[in-house]
DNA sequence: TGTTCATT
DNA sequence: AATGAACA
């Protein structure tokens, strides 16, 4: 391991601006009434790269003066920079304290900026053999990096540091080498530092240009290659890009000189600190010092990073191994790819076997069933449970250790096999540790095998710990483990045709990427089940999320039938319809044109038909066709209608019509969709491959599709259930809203007793118009909506919106006020929790952009209502799952549609079990509102609905 | 890759 | 507000 010398750099404004725009909002106030956000804010980032890191070497650098280079190349350069807020110029002189108390070096040079000091640093440093690291947050550091300089950005709110090398850069600009971020910034503009780039050239059309010109100069010798607009305005700015390209380079020949023995990290003088943090009252912080520093010898050149733990995991071979084939070590081929920063297969410690022999089989067996918590990992081709193909099986019940299985057979062969390790399976005692455990279920349900005991999902446990991050288990090893699984496609090749199969490569690999798996889940279950503890998650996970992945996994096998005659017989109706519209539209604009193209019927419209003066423009110079556009022409001629009406028709056919019978699986004759139950960050589930979730239902033509789900056979029935209006009675039982609650309590229609309510006027007197307004209030009221998007909605003013939603709020004071509130339970705690306390972070809630934040705020009202109607369903599937299941019925449930189930029931058992499923959901959580559940039967589901 | 449109 | 799928 490297035992580089390593020099840490940090970018003092940089931190100082985070940390008091991180505190921003309830920013820390001393007795004395002194605003100490921005000290503590940079404080604490320090602090936090010594303990994490243990520099031998530290400095900070600041700025001096503003750049007199820059300036005067460009006088507006960094004019932008808002006023500098009174906290932090008062915080400058203290932290210049603390640095000093703390012997740590402060690098300024009048009239230079910290970027060029830094930079100049890290070169020097590099070239003495030095690994550098520049600790900032701001991304035009990036340009410096190379194989020996790093971007390390402090950690936000628990997200934890990044460090970017050359692969990171590459990956972040999608450029080639690092020097390219100069040109990305030169291109793209930077609106903070007054840096003009490009004009119309922003992130995307930067990355882009990169990708083919390579360089900002490139760029202007070719601009010639470009198109229209662009070209113009390109060519129009050679001289602001270049300008812009210079005034984003980082300089790297400050006169400032990098002697190692200055740079030093020594012991501070902790009277001195002690002193200065009293001042500040920074408690915390004054007593944790001495202990930071407590570990650090003062003078030491041993890195302490990455120092491996390779002595301590020799302890490897288990009494019986040398039974097995074993392999513990790896080639090492190709270390290039090897990132600094990850551990990967080939350079951690590892012992994985290779179980192929009855026998070893047999041992792995005795050993498995002996354990209490086991990971388990089938590695297969193809997504299709129904058709996956089995490689092999992994399992590993100690950190580092597992087994593979080979299943490199046939089918029947592999059948044998798996069915040794039936007793492992079916074992009840057994803790069974997964990463997407349901998927695992339906592979195995092909071969008979049921999967016992309790469960633990991985991809299900960081679902409810981080609700809105990804959750691959490559994702998931790389931040918690800072392991980088083996990719598939360094194993298999890129996609195309040369790509092999994962059987046609080294059986041993095969092992070492399945087992990896294995392993990997076995780690990441011991953070995670700490994780879920202390934040309170463990009832909703054990109660909800892992019993409703196996009701799910049910659900899916089981599928639906479809009708695909009907369908068919639909799609040739379709058709007819959809040539005659061409016809008559064809005729009516006395032209023949391409209807699908947006272009040509763009000129149609507005070239050909003049339909309007003057024509809205998409970015890309075209007509703007869209629905929006075209709802609005409806009235000038009845051609847009048509229009409208034939696109329509065509999405109809595409997506439902025609699309639905490819999904009839070829074995079973059903559709059977895949419920994704670790998406939705609201705590939905969602329906994909296909969605079962947005069958048509509110046009007539498109609810037609809905006839074609059937029941299996002529002695079922299809039954629908769905919950009322359950998000507005969530929202009224949790605002505890008195007159909502009534209206609940007297079985009113809420939309009439809303309006009814808002303009003051007796129940019976509502109109139409004045209900449907009432509905969209109390739709916008569920999603945090505003005056804007409501009057969008209602095609009203936003005047009259704004009246509307203030009526609103005076009827309803209790509702406004619970909305108040969870927006401040949300700024105070940066997330918020449905009632099975089920949490969304919301981390832009304080945000200084007011177009971040109001999402925020939304999301805060949106996110527990709908969150808690996802979490009452999820219970009632799991109650009615087991009461079908304990009664034997033969009725199963087939499909969740976010507040409705529906049921492939069996004729005799409807009588008996629709009081029963009406009970489990009505009562599957109680509010002092009373749940209430609509209950259909039919032939289809339009029927059942 | 973004836009449009289906659902709740 | 949040999904997924089709299409250009």
């Amino acid at each position: 391991m490297s035992t580089q010398k390593r020099l840490f750099l940090l970018d003092a404004y940089a931190l100082i601006f985070r940390g008091y725009y991180a505190l921003i909002k309830n920013p820390r106030i001393n007795s004395k009434g002194m605003d100490t956000s921005a000290i503590l804010g940079f404080t604490n980032s320090l602090l936090d790269v010594i303990k994490r890191e243990k520099p031998n070497h530290l400095a900070v650098a600041f700025d001096k003066g503003g750049s007199h280079i820059r300036s005067e190349a460009f006088p507006e350069y960094k004019s932008n920079r808002q006023e500098t807020p009174e906290a932090i110029k008062i915080a400058v002189p203290y932290i210049h304290k603390i640095l000093e108390a703390m012997h740590i070096p402060i690098i300024e040079k009048e009239g230079f900026e910290a970027d060029d000091l830094i930079g100049t640093l890290s070169k020097q440093a590099e070239k003495e053999g030095f690994q550098t690291f520049m600790v900032t947050p701001d991304k035009d550091f990036a340009q410096l990096v190379s194989e020996n300089i790093f971007m390390y950005k402090p950690s936000r709110m628990g997200n934890g540091i990044e460090i970017w090398g050359i692969p990171e850069v590459q990956k972040k600009f999608e450029v080639e080498r690092p020097e390219q971020v100069i040109d990305y910034l030169g291109m793209m503009g930077d609106a903070v530092d007054n840096i003009p780039g490009l004009p119309g050239v922003g992130d995307k059309t930067a990355k882009k240009f990169l990708k083919t010109y390579g360089s900002m100069e490139n760029l202007l010798a070719n601009t010639h290659e470009l198109k229209g607009k662009m070209r113009e305005k390109v060519e129009a700015n050679k001289e602001l890009g270049l300008l812009s390209k210079q005034l984003a380079t980082i300089l790297l020949d400050c006169p400032v000189q990098f002697h190692e023995k200055d740079f030093e990290l020594n012991h501070p003088d902790f009277n001195k600190t002690a002193e200065i943090f009293k001042e500040l009252e920074f408690r915390r912080i004054a007593e944790s010092l001495p202990k930071i520093f407590e570990s650090f010898p003062s003078h030491k050149n041993q890195t302490q990073q990455q120092k491996e733990s390779s002595s301590t995991e020799k302890s490897q071979t288990s009494a019986t191994s040398h039974q097995f084939d074993l392999f513990s070590t790896i080639d090492i081929e190709d270390s290039s790819e090897n990132n600094l920063n990850y551990k990967t297969t080939e350079n951690s410690n590892h012992f994985y076997q290779f179980v192929d022999t009855p026998f070893s089989r047999k041992l792995l067996l005795k050993k498995l069933i002996t354990q209490k918590s086991v990971s388990f990992h089938i590695e297969t081709i193809g997504a299709n449970s129904f058709e996956a193909d089995i490689i092999g099986v992994s399992f590993s019940y100690e950190k580092g250790k597992g087994y593979f299985v080979n299943l490199s057979g046939d089918k029947e062969n592999t059948k044998e096999i798996l069915e040794e390790f039936r007793p492992f399976f079916e074992n009840k005692t057994i803790e069974k540790i997964g990463h997407n455990i349901k998927y695992s279920i339906k592979v195995l349900y092909n071969y008979a095998i049921k999967l016992k005991g309790n469960l633990f999902d991985t991809m299900l446990a960081h679902y409810l710990l981080n609700p809105d991050m990804r959750h691959n288990l490559d994702v998931l090893s790389e931040t918690y483990l800072n392991y980088k699984p083996t990719s598939l496609e360094s194993l298999i090749g890129k996609k195309g045709k040369n790509q092999l199969s994962i059987r046609k490569i080294e059986l041993k690999k095969q092992a070492n990427f399945t087992v990896e798996k294995a392993d990997l889940t076995f780690q990441l279950k011991q953070f995670f089940e700490k994780d879920i503890a202390k934040l309170n998650l463990k009832k909703l996970y054990v109660n909800i999320e892992i019993p409703l992945l196996r009701v799910l996994a049910s659900m899916e096998l089981e599928g639906i039938r479809l009708d695909a005659d009907f369908l068919n017989s639909l799609s040739e109706k379709l058709i007819e319809d959809i040539q005659n519209l061409e016809n008559t539209i064809y005729k009516e604009a006395n032209i023949e044109f391409n209807l699908a193209s947006p272009k040509q019927l763009g000129d149609v419209l507005f070239e050909h038909l003049k339909l309007v003066e003057k024509p809205k423009k998409t970015k890309t110079g075209q007509y703007a066709t869209g629905e929006e556009i075209l709802s609005k022409l409806a009235p000038k001629h009845k051609i847009v209608k048509e229009i409208l009406e034939w696109r329509g028709l065509v999405k109809l056919k595409n997506t439902y019509v025609d699309a639905l019978p490819n999904d009839v699986n070829k074995k079973t004759g059903r559709i059977h969709t895949t419920f994704s139950q670790a998406v939705a960050s609201t705590g939905r589930l969602s329906s994909n491959n296909p969605n079962l979730q947005n069958i048509p239902i509110r046009t007539e033509r498109g609810r037609q599709v809905r006839k074609a789900f059937v029941p299996r056979n002529e002695n079922y029935t299809l039954v629908s259930a769905d919950y009322s209006q359950i998000e507005l009675r969530i929202i009224a039982s949790l605002s505890n809203d008195k007159s909502m609650i009534e209206s609940f309590n007297r079985g009113e229609d809420i939309h009439a007793s809303t309006a009814a309510k808002i303009y003051g006027i007796p129940l019976n007197e509502v109109t139409r118009e004045q209900r449907s307004d009432a509905k969209a209030v109390n739709f916008g009221i569920i999603y945090g909506q505003g005056a804007f998007t409501l009057a969008q909605q209602l095609n009203k003013s936003r005047a009259e919106a704004k009246e509307l939603i203030d009526s609103y709020y005076k009827t309803f004071p209790t509702l406004k006020q619970y909305i108040a509130n969870q927006i401040d339970f949300a700024r105070e705690n940066e997330y918020v929790e449905t009632i099975s306390g089920r949490r969304r972070y919301l981390k832009n809630i304080n945000s200084q952009n007011a177009i971040v934040r109001s999402g925020d705020e939304r999301n805060a009202v949106n996110a527990p209502i709908q969150g808690s109607a996802a979490d009452i369903i999820k219970i009632a599937m799991i109650k009615i799952d087991t009461l079908l299941k304990e009664g034997n019925y033969k009725s199963k449930m087939l499909l969740q549609v976010h507040d409705e189930l529906v049921f492939d029931m069996h004729n005799d058992e409807i009588a008996t079990l629709k009081p029963l499923i009406i009970k489990e959901m009505e009562h599957a959580f109680e509010f002092s509102v009373p749940l209430t559940v609509d209950l259909g039967e039919g032939q289809n589901w339009l029927e059942a609905h």
